[in-house]
DNA sequence: GTGGTCTAGACCACG
DNA sequence: GTGGTCTAGACCACA
């Protein structure tokens, strides 16, 4: 499969949110490694069906934050995240914690928004559906 | 507690959809049970710090939903959800599975994009951090 | 079958203009005859489910277009309407008939907004499946 | 002509209900042919005299009702009908029925207080005075 | 006092 | 320039 980002036209998340986040999210998981090319602008703004202005304000804005890097005529490519010293990684324990009780509080929400039960979704995730691998 | 809703004005997702999610999320969970009063719109306005109107346009939403009802000058209260013919529940049921599974892949990605594993989400959600067991 | 109106708390239609528009209608239709009495306010209240306010104001805008008459400590009547000049009658003919075009395009429009086509509808019209005795 | 609705200012119910229901006519009938752009939010606002937030709030209305289609930088379209199973048509069909006869017997009911007979209102709606045939 | 409608006007996301 | 979000504040319908 191609490196097919979701992408919501409905969804009430700016577009261009949703594709910053998806594309942090792949390289997180490993779906794009160190290093990795990431797609043109122009590529990814055909493939996703939407502006290539919104495509170029995600890649600017990954830059900045140092996630991936522009050679300029070359292309884009994931970075290797920046060491973290211990005590940072030990400050940041916390607000992870808080951080994956808000996730899970937001994914349940939209699971039972869809009409499963807290018990049906728990089956769904414990009985391997989705992989275990990332 | 007061029942207040977890809102950031920093998140690029709208004011109203985080609202609406909130509340779906505690009705779902029995925060807020079947025949609950939700907060005044006003009362909920000044405790989010955000516009009556955006309060009133997430009212106006759950209650197109179905999720709440409104008894004109009286309140918004919680619905019961309606009950669904086993036809019409079977159709679409392949539709509401596969968002499901999409939505569980992308909140596992999030988790381990935190520093989680897959174990200790399952650990999380199985170990009633989140809602109240519904 | 009791005298009740259709009122419908979920329209957006205010429940005042639809009962007054209901009662009217009733009474032009001949459903409510001349010198016939309405239900009381307070009757017609726990009927409609709504408040006695809402009923009592209706009755008193009638009252005040001539289309009832309160009888204090007997009732409220309904009136005959009043002589219109011949004069006056031809002037209205063209604004009726304004109205109901109007009235078609709506009635048109809902219909079609239940899924029923313009063909549909008027099928379900001549097949005399609504009184004709109107 | 311009595309212009009638919104009457006078009339109990709401701006946006009205205006909602004129758009609606205008695509049952074909005045708005699918896939035609709607005028834009502040166009229809200056044209209506009315405010474009109460034109947004309609556009957002029918493009959750899956009416109108809105290109987020573009504009407004009219989408094509959803196409609608067997089961799911049958099982919704006597509750529309029901609804039909209704809006049916309301109309009729208001055409007789206009002093139009039921004859009338037939040759009225099958001469093509509303609507084009659709 | 409750929610609903409407206005005026700012700012944002997208093309 | 397009629709979307949000605010501030007036006024209405209803109980």
């Amino acid at each position: 499969m191609a490196a097919t980002f979701n992408i919501n036209a409905r969804d009430p998340m700016p577009l261009y949110a949703q594709l910053e986040r998806a594309i942090r999210f792949a390289i997180a998981t490993g779906k794009l490694a160190i290093g990795a090319q990431l797609p043109t602008v122009r590529q990814l703004a055909v493939e996703l069906r939407i502006n290539a202005n919104t495509v170029a304000k995600v890649y600017t804005e990954l830059e900045r934050a140092r996630v991936v890097e522009t050679r300029r005529g070359v292309g884009t490519f994931v970075l290797e995240p920046p060491l973290r010293t211990a005590t940072a990684s030990a400050a940041r324990r916390a607000g992870r914690e808080r951080e994956l009780r808000l996730l899970a509080e937001r994914f349940l929400a939209e699971a039972v928004a869809l009409g499963f039960s807290h018990a049906e979704v728990l089956e769904h995730l414990t009985a391997g559906h989705v992989g275990k691998g990332v």
